[in-house]
DNA sequence: AAATTAAATTAGATATATCTAAAAAAAATG
DNA sequence: CATTTTTTTTAGATATATCTAATTTAATTT
């Protein structure tokens, strides 16, 4: 029972937003993530749940099912493996990556995927530090936490970024924040949550709490 | 002007037809070469003629118009890269590409397709021997001919294959028959058009007309 | 608890893409 | 050249996916 790039993009989104840590996912959620209208939404969730992929009670809301969470994890891991695939072989940024990868992630060959992953060197993580997903749908997370949240005096690494909009992105290559790069945090100003950092001992970057707050870091 | 994915494969199917060496392609030929039935074709040429790609009278014929043209070629151009990309770096065999090419060639990125014939040292012919267009979409054609059109002791080289379906391309590899092969004709039988031929100096092949005229060689 | 506001769903429309069955046009046949 | 056959197109149906506007349900406020 295959699901079209549409019911794909949806059940993405479902998942990301179910993982987001919120409690419950709503209608006007998911609209929000994927640019469509409520409208929309409300018709999809019908047929995502036609299809088992999610429970769903009209009004109340609904959650992902075991089948569609092992559907959304197969999209994602094709995703990410796309996205090491376009920075590691061709030279794409990694602000350049998504919207690509949103077309190729739709791609059905389960030839292809065990290939690409083979030739990448069976890749853990994407260009933005996102775990990839095995083909069993099985993910190891590293523990991280946001910039912001470390304390002064405290080192760690660079690990992945929360948002991977193209602007975010390419703030991060002009200040030469990357990952992997080894950080200190050197002051933190309460008033603003803003913070100052060293980066691989030695550039110091100040960056708002805004910005800390979409770097995850490891301490160590 | 962008086309839809069923659009490109209508249009490429109407390009491969017409440069079939056909006068005029019909609508049962369409339907045909893409598993449809000739009322949606019907009803598809009526949307390629009002996007212009395409110059249609009904019940007279069509014509492909240059811009039509041009769109199909880049179509073409990026199905044979990636079918180069899946031989030359996935380890595919020549006959497991066409079905994810098929899906590969609609990805939309100027940039992933200019990066991708870098990455593959910018060939100029597919894995079944057919020329890749460039960006322009200039094709550069190589003279070659059917292998039954031969005459016996004459010499040349396989260069590609007409018939590209799996069943073909493995009887092929069974017997030996691969792209660059230097052959020579030992001996054609008068009755049913079959020939025997010698295969990189060393090994002998009987093949019937049917086979043998959709292996296509240069003479040398 | 009633009234208001917000969220979600349904109704109805549009666009794409396909099909079967019927009709129309062109081609082939005697 | 009239008739039959084939080809092509149209009509009408179905499925997907989206929208706006209207309605319904839930949540919030007074
Ligand atoms: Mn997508
Ligand atoms: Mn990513
Ligand atoms: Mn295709
Ligand atoms: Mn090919």
């Amino acid at each position: 029972m295959d699901l079209t790039i549409a019911e794909e993009n949806y059940l993405k989104a479902i998942y990301h937003l179910s993982e987001g840590g919120k409690k419950s996912v709503s209608t006007n959620d998911i609209a929000g993530e994927i640019q469509t209208k409520p409208a929309s939404v409300s018709d999809m969730l019908r047929r995502l749940s036609e299809k088992q992929v999610i429970e769903y009670r009209k009004y109340y809301g609904l959650q992902i099912t075991e089948s569609g969470k092992q559907l959304a994890l197969q999209t994602i891991r094709k995703h990410r493996l796309w996205e090491v695939f376009l920075v590691d072989k061709l030279q794409f940024a990694w602000d350049e990556v998504h919207e690509v990868a949103e077309q190729l992630e739709h791609i059905q060959s389960p030839l292809l995927i065990q290939r690409l992953d083979a030739f990448l060197n069976y890749p853990k993580f994407d260009p933005h530090g996102d775990p990839i997903p095995d083909e069993y749908g099985d993910v190891r997370s590293r523990p991280r936490i946001p910039l912001n949240e470390m304390n002064i005096d405290q080192v760690g690494q660079i690990v992945a970024v929360k948002d991977s909009s193209a602007a975010f992105l390419r703030y991060l290559d002009k200040v030469g924040a990357y990952i992997g790069a080894r950080i200190k945090v050197l002051d933190k100003v309460e008033f603003d949550g803003s913070v100052e950092i060293l980066v691989d001992q030695k550039k110091t970057l100040f960056m708002s709490k805004d910005v800390a707050s979409n770097i995850l870091v490891v301490q160590s």
